[in-house]
DNA sequence: AGAGAATATTCCTGTCAAGGGATATTAAAA
DNA sequence: TTTTAATATCCCTTGACAGGAATATTCTCT
């Protein structure tokens, strides 16, 4: 064998690489919501909300939590802190190579908040 | 209109999620090759590596140098500072949530070195 | 138990992207 | 200029996956 793709799960990758997907991530931000206040937001259908939504249970990235009728869907942390250990180990190779990469990260981190 | 998926770029995380790519990506952190040399390594046949390269190109995510008959192709900083920005951003959010992310963190990047 | 809300699942269909193979392009060397 | 190496592109087929619509499931409340 020959091509080992490192540490990083390419499912939570691919799961994050869906718009729909991404939408719901950037919503959850905020805290838990129902399956249908994300399907409202979003303005897509309640199934796809679900599909999606199961697509990122499977993968880690989000965690329901039964209420009654409604699930109470949540990020959870642990796909972000793979990807962020991933992202940094790039970091090192970069900063010889380029430089200036700490001052831009630090820049960004600092000022853009949208 | 309703959902904006925030800043990070979409194409970026699909052109990751490929797992060839991915390959392609990792073994180009110890430096530029050129295409036979990365479909070598990675025992895919040479088209596949252009055209999984063309892809990585078109994100930004590589970039070539041309030389002589070869071209190297080398990683770019941008889409991982972007990244890393992106991921970032939710450590505020998961820390307060979530508590030890902080420390995790750390004990991760200090340890994994690979 | 029955009605109704909230959510999940199934089936179908269309689209898009990846691999295979052949070939076109570009540059170097003879 | 013909050959040869390195790389890119084209066509075709196939598989994965997302959306749409209908339906099944689960829970709550009366």
């Amino acid at each position: 064998m020959s091509g080992k793709h490192s540490g990083m799960d390419m499912t939570t990758l691919s799961a994050l690489a869906e718009p729909n997907r991404m939408n719901i991530v950037e919503l959850l931000r905020d805290g838990p919501l129902t399956v249908n206040e994300i399907a409202e937001r979003l303005n897509m259908r309640q199934p796809q909300a679900s599909k999606h939504l199961k697509v990122l249970s499977e993968n880690g990235i989000v965690e329901v939590q039964a209420e009654a009728n409604r699930r109470y869907y949540r990020l959870r942390a642990e796909p972000f802190q793979a990807l962020d250990n991933w992202v940094n180990s790039f970091r090192g190779l970069m900063k010889e190579r380029f430089g200036n990469l700490d001052d831009y990260l630090k820049k960004l981190q600092d000022g853009d908040q949208s």
